[in-house]
DNA sequence: TGCCCATCT
DNA sequence: GTGTTAGATGGGCAG
C-alpha cells in the first residue's frame, strides 16, 4: 500500500465555506462560519481518506510571477469581506494548535504550491489528494493524484473527485488539455483574457481535436466557427499569455520534506482550548479527554481499602483539599468522592466500605484538612449529612475546618453568569480548558451516570476538585480586591448552612387537602370551558395563546387587541379591559387563574410532598443579578396571595403537631433603603414619623392636606413610589394607573419636587454605573450593568433601569439575609426547638414550638429590625397562625 | 428551545 | 424618535 498524502486549498475552501454555511457568529462576535466549514471539509476528508500526511497552502498577498507578466491579473485573493478576512488567521492558529502544517511562500500562489507538492509526492509514490472549492485545479490531476472539489454541507463535505480519467470522460479533454481551454475561454474571476467570441464548447472541441493552441494555430485555416478563426488569427499572443498565467507552475518548490507534514493527533489540548473558545461544540467530542493526561494535570488514585484510606488520611492533616462528591438524588447518600491534594486525586467510593465506615472516611477526611475547598458547601453538607455524618462535625460550630464555597466566590464576583461549573470557573479563573460535564455525560443523565458512565463521572469529580482546589487563591484575591471578601465569609457563606437548614426541615403540607382543592378546580374549569366554547361557536385549546387570540380577535372581531411578535397578545391586562363587554374574556380569564392554580400550585405542588408529607424546596444563592435568593422545586417564593381564592393555597402550609407559624414582614424595605440611600430628609422625616408613607406622598403630590387624601390619591401614590423604585416611566406609570401620559409625567415631577433629593440619587447611580460599569449596594455586593454601554437605546434604558433599582433591591436582601443570619443563631444559641423555614424577600418564616412562640416573635422583631442600622427605622409586622393562610 | 402567560416580592 | 417598571419560577404550546 502507498502512502497518502492530503493537500488542503486553504483559502478556496475557506472561501467554499464561508458562503456555504450560514453564518455562526461565538459570544465574542467573531464570525467562525468558514473555519468552522474548512474544518467539516477536512475531517471528513481525513476520515475517508485515511491519510499519513496532510498540509495546507495558503496565498500570500504578494505579486506572484502572473502579475509581472499580465497588470490586469488577478489572482486567487480577490476581494474577500471583512466577516471572512478575519477568520483567516483563526484558521491558521487552529491548524497550528492541530500541528497541521501550512505551506505559503511569497510569490507563488496555493495553486502552484499544490501543484508542486502533489508533483513531489506522486514522484516518491504516494498517493494525492487535492482538496478545493476552485475547478482550475483539475488540471493536476493524473492516476495518483485526485483532485477533491468540496461542497460543504452539514456535518461534512460532498465533494466531487476527479482522476486524470474522470476529467476526461467528464470534460472531454485530459487535464493538461484543461490548460489550453482555459487559455482559449479565459477566466473571469482570474481576469484572465480568452478569446473573443471563444466560449466553453468551442474552446473544448478546438482542444478535443488539436490538443494544444499551438498546434490549433498551426491549422488555422481548418478552425472552424469563423469567428473563433479570425478571433484565433489576431489574438494568438494574448492566448499564448493566458496559457502561461493559467498553467500551474508544478516546478517551483524546493524539495518539500513531508516528514513534516506527516499526521500526528490532531485533538491537542491547544486545539481544545481553541475549540472552546470557537464554541465549536459539535467538534468537542472528537477529543478524548479521558486519555489525554495533559488535560488532567493531577495523578488519580483509587481508595480502595483500609490501608489505601488510612495512608489517605494521614497524608491530610492541615492541608489544603478539594473536595467533589456525587450523590444520584438528594437524600441518597454520596456514591463516589474525589479529594484533590496537591498533585494527586483521591477517589472513594461508596463500595467496599460498609456504609458506617464510608461516611466516619468522609468526615474524617473533611475535618483533617485545614482546608476545604468545594463548589458548594452546602451541596457538600447535604450530601455528608445524607451519607450519614455526623451532625456537629458538618456544622462546623468550632469553625475547625475552613470552608471556601468556589461558586459563590465566583457569583460574588459577576452574578450575571448562568453557571459557575468547574469548566467555566477552571476557564475563566485559570486559563485552562476542561471538558464540561455536558460533554463527558453525552447522552447520560446526571441520574444515572454512577451506573452507566462510572469513567464520565470520575472524570467530572477530578476536574471539579482539582478546580476548586487550584481555583481558591484567585477568587479569594480577586474578593478583597473588589471589597467583598466580608461580604462572602461573613454573608453569603455562613447563609449556606441557614439555607440548607431550610431545605431540610421543608415545610408541612396537606396532601389531600390539596387534592381536594385541585378538584373543585377542576369541576369550575369544566364549567368554564364549556361556557367559552359555546360562546366562541367552536373548541379550541384555550392554553394556546395562538388559537386564542385567533378566536377572538380574529373570528369574533373583539376590538382592542394587541399585538405581540407572534400574533395577538391575550395577556391578562389586554383581556381585563375588554371582559366588561365580552362575558367570553372574563370566563377566559377566570379559567386562565383556575387552570394555573391547578396545574402549578395544586397538583404541582403535591407532587413535591415527600414521605415525610413536607415540601424541601430548594434555595438558590447564585441566580439572582442583584443578590436576592430563589426558590425552585418547588418555588415557594410564589405562593398565591392576592386574590382570595388563590390565597386559599396557603392554608395546605400548616406547622408540625405542636407548633405554629409565626410569620415576619419588612414593611416597605425597599423605600426605606431608598430613604437612606438617597439621604432625603423629608422621605426620612415621613419615616421616623412612622407616617403613613402612601399616603403621605400622595398629601404631598396632590397638594391636598393629609386628611382630605382620598383612597384612590393613596393608591396612585402607592403606585409612585413602587414605580420611582423600579425607574417607571411615565407611560408606564400611565398604563399602570390607567390615566394620561401627561397626568403621569405630572406625577412623576410632584414626586421629585416632594423628595428633592430622589432624582439626584437615582442619576448619580445611573452616572456612576456609566463611569464604573457596576453598582453597589451599601455592603458592597455588586452587579455589572453592561447594558449601560450598548448603542441601542431600548438596551440603554434598560441598563439606567437596572442601575436604579439593584442597589436599592439588592440592599434589600442584603439586610434580610444579615437577618436570617442573626435569627438563626438566637434560635441555635438559645436552644430553641423552634426553626426558620421560608424566605420570601421581605418575609420570612419560622415553625415556632408553641411554647416557645413569644420568644420566637421577639426575637424576629429585634433581629429583622435591627439588622441593618439605618437613617430610617426598619418595620417589622409579626403573626402567629395555624396555617400560611392564617399569619396574616 | 423560545415564547407567552401566570404567580410572587 | 425609538419603547416605555425591578427581580424571580413554572406550565403549556409550537416549531
Amino acid at each position: 500500500m502507498s502512502e497518502k498524502l492530503v493537500l488542503l486549498d486553504g483559502h478556496s475552501i475557506l472561501n467554499r465555506a464561508f458562503y456555504g454555511i450560514p453564518d455562526l457568529t461565538n459570544s465574542a462576535g467573531l464570525h467562525t462560519n468558514a473555519v468552522y466549514g474548512f474544518l467539516s471539509i477536512m475531517f471528513k476528508v481525513l476520515e475517508t481518506e485515511k491519510p499519513q500526511y496532510l498540509a495546507v497552502a495558503f496565498d500570500v498577498k504578494a505579486p506572484t510571477f502572473r502579475h509581472r507578466l499580465y497588470d490586469a491579473y488577478k489572482g486567487t485573493r480577490k476581494g474577500m469581506p471583512e466577516e471572512l478576512h478575519a477568520q483567516v488567521p483563526v484558521m491558521k492558529e487552529v491548524l497550528h494548535a492541530m500541528g497541521i502544517v501550512t505551506v505559503e511562500q511569497a510569490g507563488l500562489e496555493a495553486d502552484d504550491l499544490l501543484g508542486s507538492l502533489a508533483r513531489q509526492a506522486e514522484e516518491k509514490g504516494m498517493e494525492v489528494t487535492i482538496v478545493s472549492g476552485d475547478r482550475d485545479l483539475l488540471q493536476l490531476a493524473t492516476e495518483k493524484v485526485k483532485i477533491h472539489l468540496a461542497k460543504p454541507v452539514r456535518g461534512g463535505s460532498e465533494g466531487e473527485e476527479y482522476y486524470a480519467e474522470d476529467v476526461l470522460a467528464k470534460y472531454g479533454v485530459t487535464p493538461k488539455e484543461f490548460i489550453e481551454v482555459k487559455a482559449l475561454m479565459g477566466d473571469t474571476s482570474d481576469n484572465i483574457p480568452g478569446l473573443p467570441g471563444v466560449g466553453e464548447k468551442t474552446a473544448v472541441k478546438i482542444i478535443a481535436q488539436y490538443k494544444t493552441i499551438e498546434n490549433a494555430y498551426a491549422n488555422l485555416e481548418e478552425i472552424k466557427p469563423n469567428k473563433a478563426r479570425e478571433a484565433f488569427r489576431n489574438e494568438f499572443d494574448s492566448a499564448k499569455l493566458s496559457k502561461v498565467l493559467a498553467t500551474i507552475d508544478t516546478g517551483c518548490l524546493p524539495d518539500f520534506s513531508f516528514a513534516s507534514a506527516q499526521l500526528k493527533d490532531l485533538y491537542t489540548p491547544e486545539a481544545y482550548k481553541l475549540f472552546k473558545q470557537l464554541e465549536f461544540k459539535q467538534f468537542l467530542s472528537r477529543f478524548t479527554p479521558a486519555d489525554d493526561k495533559t488535560m488532567q494535570k493531577r495523578s488519580v488514585t483509587a481508595i480502595d481499602t483500609e490501608e489505601q484510606a488510612q495512608s489517605f488520611l494521614k497524608n491530610l492533616t492541615g492541608k489544603r483539599i478539594g473536595i467533589s462528591i456525587y450523590q444520584r438524588a438528594s437524600q441518597m447518600p454520596v456514591s463516589l468522592c474525589a479529594f484533590a491534594v496537591e498533585d494527586q486525586v483521591y477517589l472513594l467510593k461508596n463500595r467496599g466500605f460498609s456504609p458506617e465506615r464510608f461516611a466516619r472516611l468522609m468526615g474524617e477526611a473533611v475535618t483533617g484538612a485545614g482546608e476545604v475547598c468545594t463548589f458548594s458547601v452546602k451541596d457538600l453538607k447535604r450530601g455528608m449529612l445524607a451519607t450519614g455524618c455526623p451532625e456537629e462535625l458538618v456544622w462546623n460550630e468550632t469553625e475547625k475546618t475552613d470552608y471556601f464555597d468556589v461558586h459563590l466566590a465566583a457569583y460574588l464576583l459577576n452574578p450575571l453568569k448562568s453557571s459557575y461549573a468547574y469548566d467555566d470557573i477552571s476557564e475563566e479563573y485559570l486559563q485552562e480548558s476542561l471538558p464540561s460535564p455536558k460533554e463527558l455525560l453525552g447522552k447520560v443523565k446526571w441520574e444515572q451516570v454512577f451506573e452507566k458512565a462510572p469513567e464520565a463521572l470520575e472524570r467530572i469529580l477530578v476536574c471539579e476538585s482539582g478546580t476548586v482546589l487550584d481555583g481558591k487563591e484567585i477568587l479569594r484575591e480577586k474578593l478583597e480586591e473588589n471589597n467583598m471578601w466580608k461580604l462572602y465569609r461573613e454573608m453569603e457563606l455562613p447563609l449556606a448552612d441557614v439555607l440548607l437548614r431550610m431545605e431540610l426541615y421543608g415545610i408541612q403540607a396537606q396532601a389531600a387537602r390539596l387534592i381536594e382543592y385541585s378538584q373543585v378546580l377542576q369541576q369550575r374549569i369544566e364549567e368554564l370551558e364549556h361556557a367559552i366554547y359555546e360562546q366562541a361557536g367552536e373548541t379550541f385549546n384555550i392554553n394556546s395563546p395562538k388559537q386564542l387570540g385567533d378566536i377572538l380577535f380574529s373570528k369574533m372581531q373583539l376590538k382592542g387587541s394587541k399585538k405581540t411578535k407572534t400574533g395577538y397578545s391575550t395577556a391578562a391586562d389586554v383581556l381585563e379591559k375588554l371582559a366588561g363587554k365580552y362575558p367570553i374574556v372574563a370566563d377566559i380569564l377566570e379559567y386562565r387563574q383556575l387552570t394555573k392554580l391547578k396545574s402549578t400550585y395544586a397538583d404541582g405542588l403535591v407532587a413535591f410532598i415527600g414521605s415525610d408529607g413536607r415540601i424541601h424546596s430548594t434555595f438558590h444563592q447564585s441566580i439572582t443579578a442583584t443578590g436576592r435568593i430563589s426558590s425552585a422545586e418547588p418555588n415557594l417564593q410564589n405562593i398565591p396571595v392576592r386574590t382570595e381564592l388563590g390565597r386559599q393555597i396557603r392554608k395546605v402550609f400548616v406547622p408540625a403537631e405542636g407548633y405554629v407559624f409565626v410569620d415576619a414582614d419588612y414593611s416597605q424595605i425597599e423605600l426605606r433603603v431608598l430613604a437612606h440611600m438617597s439621604g432625603d430628609q423629608r422621605l426620612i422625616e415621613a419615616y421616623r414619623q412612622e407616617e403613613d408613607i402612601h399616603k403621605s406622598t400622595a398629601a404631598q403630590v396632590f397638594h391636598v392636606p393629609l386628611e382630605e387624601v382620598t383612597s384612590q390619591q393613596r393608591r396612585n401614590a402607592k403606585a409612585v413610589n413602587f414605580g420611582i423604585v423600579y425607574g417607571i416611566s411615565s407611560f408606564g406609570l400611565s398604563q399602570d394607573l390607567s390615566i394620561s401620559w401627561k397626568e403621569a409625567q405630572e406625577y412623576i415631577e410632584r414626586y421629585f419636587e416632594t423628595y428633592p433629593k430622589i432624582k439626584g440619587f437615582l442619576d448619580g447611580l445611573v452616572s456612576d454605573a456609566k463611569k464604573t460599569g457596576y453598582t453597589y449596594t451599601i455592603y458592597d455586593r455588586r452587579r455589572p450593568v453592561p447594558e449601560l454601554s450598548s448603542g441601542n437605546f431600548m438596551q440603554r434604558s434598560f441598563g439606567e433601569r437596572i442601575a436604579m433599582n439593584s442597589p436599592i433591591q439588592g440592599t434589600a436582601a442584603d439586610i434580610i439575609k444579615i437577618a436570617m443570619l442573626r435569627v438563626d443563631k438566637r434560635l441555635r444559641r438559645e436552644k430553641l426547638r423552634s426553626r426558620l423555614i421560608l424566605q420570601v424577600h421581605d418575609e420570612l418564616l419560622i415553625e415556632a414550638w408553641q411554647e416557645e412562640a413569644e420568644q420566637v416573635r421577639r426575637i424576629l422583631k429585634e433581629e429583622m429590625e435591627q439588622a441593618a442600622d439605618l437613617l430610617v427605622p426598619l418595620v417589622v409586622e409579626v403573626n402567629t397562625g395555624s396555617s400560611w393562610y392564617d399569619t396574616k
